[in-house]
DNA sequence: TTGAAAGCGCTAACAC
DNA sequence: GTGTTAGCGCTTTCAA
């Protein structure tokens, strides 16, 4: 192919190379405007673009981050992908993306992938326990990283973007023991999530200073899963006989696919919701407004955390010390279908749509 | 910071920056054992990551390949980014993922951006008509490209991975009129998406050739969204008057999402499904299996679909030029809830899962 | 088996 | 305002 380089238009404007690259990089001063006009014209004419990589190479910046997820297949990563790419973009920054599958062992890969493309930062949507190490990789390297929706190492003081997920436990348990007599599942997500153990705790604590006994509170121990929200919940309703109404009223899932294996389990054993168990979910992926009924969840402004996650990164390569040094996101009950007293159709949710996020920072 | 370089490594090895690359870049010839084994020690000791971007520089080759898709937050891209990435990651190489919004002007400056970061190939899930125009710009570079899930430029012969879509259509249809008086609504997807236009045309031709009059096939011009779903198919029901029972049996919608709109507006209307109205939807996205009653689709091999893309295009990458240049896929019709005659419900279709995706090359 | 030197395409001091 | 000269960190002939 032979393509062209800055030399080549240097050589047919009759200049120097260093005076293309002026005009390249929009410099002000350094050139005539009869010479920069003459410049610009070639460079039109011939759609010359400068590579990156000798670029980044002169000037030690990739003008790339990289992005890594559990997996992109979620319902959930992708909003917060999508909510960054564009932050990132409009700022010329291009996107690295990286699919870890969950795997401790790939995420590694994943960071000296990116560490070896020289990426100018790292916006990490991490699992496991070995992510500390591999963060400290990276800031080794004297990479910027933000994490997004995940604490790594309890005390370390690091970059990220949180939501509140207290808050957000609160908003749903308040609204489910509104009413007297009420027993409740709580279906947890798995022990290696820093989400999940956030949201366990918080209904652990609020249990506790509501003084919640073991009949007016269970723990189900979930994965996150469709399949297990469902298992869990068939279990649940059988109880130890195969009596009729459960022995329950409310089911709070720790994320939103669990609670539709939940919803399913229920229908499945003719359960009548939210008439006899009150479900409410957490996350609002976007399917969770689709189903019939509707699911009623905590919602997370989720694009625009990623879009947070961004942005904070923009400012780390920019060199600012921000402080605070993490956004915390307020997330919002949302009620729809599957709780009493709401509205009972998604038609009715149409107000549903996020009214601007809280940043709360600390 | 001051990153190790590979000469930190030579100096520190006694040896020359030459003998060091060679290491790194495991060849065989050149380096005797024991400077070898020094040297690896070295470079396992400081975990030193050689710059992609000097690399690159070097070679001519970033190993890096650029995905552009309409919009990551849809319920189908992220499966093709899936098995696209997994693909490329196996082999060596990272994914810049370009989010276009469904806008030919970003989709555009993507492709320029990934012409200056000089990208080893292109898989492009396009939208729009100036698609052609843009591709040649990648063309004239030197990079080789392969379509995903669109069709460009009617008779250009270009390497691209495909469905189907006459076949997929044909299941659908057959099944729908397996029975007589069958009277069915077809929503169409819109006419910029060529997929929709296969999809549209080839339900056409189907009624040409089995003679099926106006009164049998009514067609609604839609968009891929739920809520131009949901609001043809209350107006369908509504027809001329406001009767019972809706002058139609059937519908097949040109993708889910439209389907999923159609289910809302029937169940709305107080429509039985799949009791009065069979529905058939298109792409099987996941949440299809999810609803109640889940979704009946004719179902693409979304994840194989990247996959088989990301191989097409490193073996153009390699220099190869394959023959054949396309790779069509099957689509396969999934019976669940909301036709007659099949699993009514979700638990039933465990056996639903991709039974390996049949590639059938033109 | 090893190394010296040139060069990939660009930017950035520092002249002129 | 413009050009010269050095690199950026690696690979790759070509000699030794």
């Amino acid at each position: 192919m032979g393509r062209l380089t800055i030399a080549d238009i240097a050589a047919r404007a009759g200049v120097s190379k260093t005076t293309v690259s002026r005009v390249l990089n929009d410099r002000a001063e350094g050139v005539g405007a009869a010479t920069r006009a003459r410049i610009r014209a070639i460079l039109d004419q011939t759609g010359f673009q400068p590579s990156a990589m000798a670029r980044g190479l002169a000037t030690g910046s990739s003008r790339s981050v990289g992005l890594i997820v559990p997996d992109v297949a979620n319902p959930f990563d992708p909003l917060l992908i999508s909510g960054a790419e564009r932050t990132l973009n409009e700022a010329g920054y291009s996107l690295l993306l990286c699919n870890t599958g969950s795997d401790p062992a790939k995420q590694g890969e994943c960071i000296r992938l990116l560490i070896d493309k020289r990426v100018d930062g790292v916006i990490l949507d991490s699992v496991g326990l070995q992510a500390e190490a591999q963060v400290r990789l990276l800031e080794r390297e004297g990479v910027p990283v933000v994490l997004l929706d995940c604490r790594i190492g309890r005390r370390a003081q690091r970059h990220g973007v949180f939501l509140d997920n207290r808050h957000g436990v609160r908003l749903a348990m308040e609204f489910l023991f509104r009413r007297p007599n009420r027993r409740l599942v709580f279906i947890s997500g798995p022990p290696d999530a820093s989400q999940s153990v956030e949201r366990r705790e918080s209904v652990e604590a609020l249990a506790r200073e509501w003084g919640l006994d073991g009949d007016r509170l269970t723990t189900l121990e979930g994965d996150f899963t469709i399949e297990r929200g469902c298992r869990l919940m068939s279990e649940a309703i059988r109880g130890r006989g195969g009596r009729r109404p459960p022995p329950f009223n409310a089911v709070f899932a720790a994320n939103d696919m669990m609670a539709l294996g939940a919803l399913k389990a229920l229908r499945q054993a003719g359960v009548s919701v939210p008439g006899e168990v009150e479900v409410i979910g957490y996350d609002d992926i976007p399917f969770a407004r689709l189903l019939d009924p509707p699911l009623s969840t905590v919602a997370q402004p989720t694009r625009e955390m990623g879009a947070a996650s961004a942005e904070l990164l923009l400012r780390l390569i920019a060199g600012e010390k921000p402080r605070p040094k993490t956004v915390v996101m307020k997330p919002r009950l949302v009620l729809r279908g599957t709780t009493l007293g709401a509205a009972p159709d998604a038609e009715a949710s149409q107000s549903d749509s996020y009214q601007g996020a809280n940043h709360a920072e600390l």
